[in-house]
DNA sequence: CTAAAAATACCTGAAAACCGGTAGTGAAAT
DNA sequence: ATTTCACTACCGGTTTTCAGGTATTTTTAG
C-alpha cells in the first residue's frame, strides 16, 4: 500500500512517517507540509492512500479530500484530526472520504485502520465508530466540544436578548426586569438557548456570546 | 538526559517517542497524554527535561510548566506548541520555561534543541528566536506587558489559573479536581478572586477572563 | 386558516454557586 | 522574629442554577 502523508506539522510528520514504517505492508512514498505540492504531484506519485491532517492553514483536509476525490477518485483519502465533531465528519462522509482518524488514536488504532484500507473498508477511530453508531448529531454528555462554531442563527432574537444579558452577568430576577418578563421566562429562555448551544453553565453561555461579539 | 513527553495526542506522543529515541544521548522515560498523571509520576521518574504541549483539555502545558517550576524548579521544561504567539510566549517566559519549540519544526530543529539543553541554555525555535530578537519581549523586568493585559495583576498565579479554569466553565467540583486542590479550596480562591476583581458572578469573571486573554 | 414556531409562565428537586466566616502552613520580606 | 502573603481547607446558611417537565398565548409561515 503505497502512502502519502499531509500534515502541516513537520514534527507531527516525522513521527507519523517512523509509525507507518514500521508497519508492515505500507511504502511511505512522500511526505508534505503543503497541501498545494501534494496535490500537485500526485499525479506523479499515484499512491494509494492519502493520510491528511485536517486543520491546515492554506488548504483544508476537507479541500484536499474534495479535489482529490474530485480529480482521481480511485484514490483513498483518510483525514486525521483532533476533534470529534459530528458535523465535520458528517460533512467528510458526503465528500466521500475513506476514513477519519484521530490524532489521540494509538499505533494499534492507526494499523487497524490499515488493514481495513487494505481490505477496501473504511477506517475510522474507535471513538468515532460509537459517535456513528449511537445515532446522530446529539452529544451532550462527555466531550465538551472545542472548535466549533458557534454561530448564534438558530436563536431567536429574544434569546439573543437573554444571551446579552446573561453575559453581561445579570441575574436571572435582573434580567428577567430589564427585558420585562417572570423570572420563569427568563429561565425558559436560559434553558432552551444552552440546549440549542450545547452549554452547560453560565460559563459556557458567556464564553459563547463574547466570542460572537454580544458583548 | 532523561526525557519525558506530554501530549493529549497519543499518536504525535508515539511519532515524538521514535524521533527523541534516535538522538543521541536523549533516554525517553516514560510517555503522557494526561497531564495530571505525569505531573504525579515526576517525583518518581526524577526526569531532567518534560516536553509538554501547550494545549492540552484538561491541564494546559503552562500549567504543567507553572506546577514543575513551582515543585522542581530543576526539572527543565519545554513547550511545544502549535503558534507563535508572543504574548503565550511572554508568560512562558515569567513562568521560567527553558523552551519553546513548535510542531512545525523539524527533526534537526529538535536535536539542536536537546544539544542546547544539554549545555544548559534555552531552546527556542528558530521562528520563535527571530520574534524574540525582533523588540518585543525585552522588557522583562517590567511588568509592562504588551498589549491590553487587562488588571489581573492583582491575582496570584494560582488564582489566575482558577480563574482560567473557571472562565472555561469548569464547576467547582471539576476545577478541583484539575488544580489537584480540595473543593473548598477551589470556593475560597474563586472568592477572593471575584472579591479582587469586584466581580459578582462567573458571568463578571469570564468576561473578564475572556477580556484579559486567559481563554 | 391553520399549523408551527416563538414567547410567555410556572413547578420541583438536586446541585451548585454565593457569602460570611475561621484557620493552619510555609515562604518571603522587613 | 514577626509580620505578611499565598495557598490550603473547612463550616453554615442562603440564593441561584440547572434539568426535568407542563402549559398558554402570540406570532409567523405555508
Amino acid at each position: 500500500m503505497k502512502i502519502i502523508l499531509i500534515d502541516d506539522h513537520q514534527l507531527f510528520l516525522d513521527g507519523l512517517g517512523l509509525i507507518l514504517d514500521s508497519i508492515e505492508g505500507v511504502e511511505l512514498l512522500e511526505k508534505y507540509t503543503s497541501p498545494e505540492q501534494a496535490i500537485r504531484l500526485i499525479e506523479v506519485l499515484k499512491p494509494d492512500v492519502v493520510f491528511s491532517d485536517l486543520d491546515m492553514p492554506k488548504l483544508t483536509g476537507k479541500q484536499v479530500a474534495e479535489h482529490i476525490k474530485r480529480v482521481h477518485p480511485e484514490i483513498k483519502v483518510v483525514i486525521l484530526s483532533m476533534h470529534v465533531d459530528p458535523t465535520i465528519i458528517k460533512g467528510l462522509l458526503d465528500i466521500g472520504v475513506d476514513g477519519y482518524l484521530l490524532k489521540t488514536d494509538d499505533i494499534e488504532d492507526f494499523e487497524h485502520a490499515v488493514k481495513l484500507l487494505s481490505k477496501d473498508k473504511k477506517a475510522f477511530s474507535p471513538a468515532v465508530t460509537d459517535l456513528l453508531n449511537s445515532g446522530k448529531t446529539n452529544s451532550i454528555g462527555a466531550g465538551t466540544s472545542f472548535g466549533n462554531e458557534h454561530d448564534l442563527s438558530m436563536l431567536s432574537n429574544r434569546e439573543k436578548e437573554v444571551l446579552t444579558a446573561v453575559a453581561q452577568g445579570l441575574s436571572t430576577k435582573a434580567l428577567s426586569d430589564k427585558l420585562c418578563i417572570s423570572p420563569g421566562t427568563a429561565e425558559t429562555h436560559r434553558k432552551n438557548i444552552m440546549r440549542k448551544l450545547d452549554a452547560n453553565n453560565v460559563a459556557d453561555l458567556v464564553r459563547i456570546a463574547v466570542k460572537a461579539g454580544l458583548v
